[in-house]
DNA sequence: GAGCACTGC
């Protein structure tokens, strides 16, 4: 093939108006598969109507009819939301009612539900109280093959409690043609991975059913030598198929915020001096850092004679859908991220993607008419690329999944079914942190009451300790706040373009010389004080006021924890060391002194110490770690520290969320940790 | 002196 010539290679397409959808046709076999087999693989494109169709023929079929639920899980908490909406609409319900749906601070069901939506992070939680989730019937793993890690975790408890409860019907709902490796593990013996499951057996306990979704033939077209640069193919491709390509809007996926920019500011300096066309050409960036109202405008009808081009990060792929793309120009690449578990560092890399995501791209060029995909790659990288993504439990820091199987009662991890099992060294190096932090006993049991309890904490293990450890160093009520506003991951603070320069001198106007952790606590004091949780008041002082009014949902929630654990926590009792009335009646050093140990006694494991040159150093001494330019100690004088978060990107390893402490404190609440690695 | 794809309890 030439090198890219949009319009030579189009296909003119046939196009079939689409009667019902259908899956309407597929109605009897799904029923009587269901019937007929206790687990169920569904193979349908989005869009074909199943996460909404299915759990209302379940119904109809009377699997509600003894009282119990149909559970479908979403991997994201918007999706539950809006197919719970979709399926009462269709019911002609009020949502909460007959259908239903829960997610994080938010439970839209009563008593009358019978099909419930939730998050797949959300069923496994209800598996600590109800191990064999007795109140569902049905349970619909939706999107399964996306493979985050609550989804795989769930299907491992699924396969599991299948053998105790021979009454549930198990549906896994996918997208891609991984539906034999799905219904593969629930007929295979768990004890016995290295056999193949008996074609009986297999028989009888499963099948696989496939939707047709109503699509659209992509033609695909490759580069014929690999491009230089991609970003410059980018534009150049963009403008091409302006040119030369009848109309329909741009999708373009790019891996990260930098690159967006760069090609939305490319493209509205070339077609403001391209002159020629009538029709212009408007950029639109979409990436997870954008605020709600930035992200909408990809919605956005274009006027007339005005062509869209939304450069994306990966949200595309799965999370976002824009109607009217006709055109997806693909990259290859994806940042992704990774867990070192000898260093303990997670790195984030652009990585070439799998067949199976640039599939899934592809796929987002054909949703309302024939499409076309642009790889800017050539068909011989393609067919080298891996089959599909390596699922997310394989490469990411595993302690808080072995702390909530340990919780399930699932004491040898080891043994436990995977869909995928994870490469033993991050099991390993899990175990290791959940036993340092005395979650786990030397035999590897949750420890009662500390392990269990940090189970149940919707925080990660390092932060779930502190929060239990601080009722002992008088400070529950700050720490509180602490772990709310750490959950938010770095998102808040806010300003608009050209407004950094303001935000920082906002941000320093919180700024406590011990730390971020103080800092972060310092702000959501103002903000439910002298802001009065009011939205002015987070503009003035450049606060995200979503991010804010999350903060104090979380820190709600773990508060409701910790008053049933029995550990008191006193509202009264606040840090302040800017208000003069308050330095009288505590010392805010005394108080700063706790919550620094505190933090110390759950983040003794990310410890690090300030170089002459201003880097840190980690306590094993080999890695360079650099203070993140968000980090107060940026720039600042420290000797030793702890922080919340280290990763690696492009060349440089940074933490963030930091804050100072002595040496001692290390010794003194992690001997064991510190003697072991000194070693 | 400078930056992070995405999701979830």
């Amino acid at each position: 093939m030439a090198d890219f010539e949009p319009g030579s290679s189009f296909i003119p397409a046939l196009y079939k108006p689409p009667s019902l959808l259908p899956i309407a046709q597929h109605r009897e076999s799904l029923q009587y598969a269901i019937e007929t087999f206790p687990v169920t693989v569904v193979i349908g494109q989005t869009g074909s109507g199943k996460t909404t169709q299915i759990p209302q023929f379940l119904d109809q079929a009377g699997w509600c009819s003894d009282g119990k639920l149909i559970g479908v899980t979403q991997p994201r908490r918007v999706a539950a939301t809006t197919v719970a909406l979709r399926v009462a609409e269709e019911l002609g319900c009020e949502i909460g009612k007959e259908v239903g749906y829960s997610i994080r601070f938010e439970d839209l069901t009563s008593t009358s539900t019978r099909i419930k939506f939730l998050t797949d992070g959300l069923l496994i939680r209800e598996a600590l109280v109800d191990p064999l989730l007795t109140r569902y019937s049905v349970i619909m793993v939706d999107e399964a093959h996306e493979r985050s890690i609550s989804t795989d975790v769930l299907l491992g408890l699924l396969k599991k409690i299948r053998k105790r409860r021979a009454d549930l019907q198990i549906i896994i709902s996918s997208a891609t043609l991984q539906a034999e490796e799905f219904l593969r593990f629930f007929t295979q013996s768990g004890d016995d991975k290295s056999q193949p499951a008996k074609e009986a057996v297999k028989e009888e306990t499963g099948t696989i059913i496939s939707f047709e979704g109503r699509t659209y033939p992509i033609d695909i077209l490759y580069l014929d030598s690999p491009a230089e640069n991609y970003l410059e193919k980018t534009i150049d491709v963009v403008l091409s198929i302006h040119e030369q390509e009848g109309s329909g809007d741009i999708l373009v996926f790019l891996t990260g915020r930098e690159e967006i920019d760069q090609a939305v500011q490319a493209i509205s300096e070339r077609s403001a001096t391209a002159n020629s066309h009538s029709t212009g050409l408007q950029p639109l960036p979409l990436y997870a850092g954008l605020s709600s109202e930035e992200q909408m405008l990809v919605f956005d009808k274009t006027p007339e004679n005005t062509r869209k081009v939304v450069f994306a990060t990966n949200i595309a792929e799965a999370s976002v859908t824009i109607e009217g793309i006709v055109f997806v120009v693909d990259c290859g690449f994806v940042k992704q991220r990774a867990y070192n578990p000898r260093t303990g560092i997670e790195t984030l890399t652009a990585t070439p993607v799998s067949k199976a995501s640039a599939s899934q791209r592809a796929g987002r060029a054909g949703r309302t008419r024939p499409g076309k995909c642009f790889r800017l790659y050539t068909e011989d990288s393609f067919t080298n690329l891996p089959e599909a993504n390596v699922p997310e439990i394989q490469r990411s820091n595993l302690a808080p999944v072995v702390l909530q199987l340990k919780a399930l009662g699932i004491d040898n991890v080891v043994r436990f079914d995977f869909f995928s099992a994870p490469p033993s060294d991050l099991v390993a190096k899990a175990l290791e942190l959940l036993y340092a932090l005395g979650a786990l006993d030397e035999y590897g049991k949750l420890t009662r009451p500390l392990g269990a309890r940090m189970a149940e904490l919707a925080v990660e293990p390092m932060m779930a300790k502190t929060l239990l450890a601080s009722h002992s160093f008088g400070c529950t009520n700050e720490i509180l706040t602490i772990a709310a506003m750490t959950s938010l991951d770095g998102a808040v603070w806010f300003h608009h373009d050209g407004e950094r320069k303001k935000m920082e001198t906002s941000r320093r106007k919180f700024a406590v010389e011990e730390g971020d952790h103080l800092t972060l606590l310092n702000a959501y004091q103002a903000f439910v004080t002298k802001g009065k949780k009011e939205t002015k008041f987070c503009h003035e002082n450049h606060l995200n006021y979503k991010s804010m009014t999350r903060a104090v949902s979380i820190r709600n929630q773990l508060k409701r924890y910790l008053e049933r654990f029995n550990i008191p926590v006193d509202d009264a009792m606040t840090f302040d060391p800017q208000d003069p009335a308050r330095r009288t009646q505590q010392d805010p050093a005394r108080k700063a002194e706790k919550i620094r140990r505190c933090l110390t006694s759950g983040y003794f494991a990310h410890a690090a110490r300030m170089q002459p040159d201003g880097t840190f150093r980690n306590v094993a001494g080999g890695t360079i770690l650099h203070a993140h330019p968000s980090s107060l100690m940026f720039n600042r004088k420290a000797d030793w520290v702890i922080f919340h978060e280290i990763m690696e990107t492009g060349d440089k390893t940074f933490i963030k969320d930091i804050t100072k402490v002595e040496k001692d404190w290390l010794f003194e609440y992690a001997p064991e940790f510190y003697q072991l690695s000194t070693k």
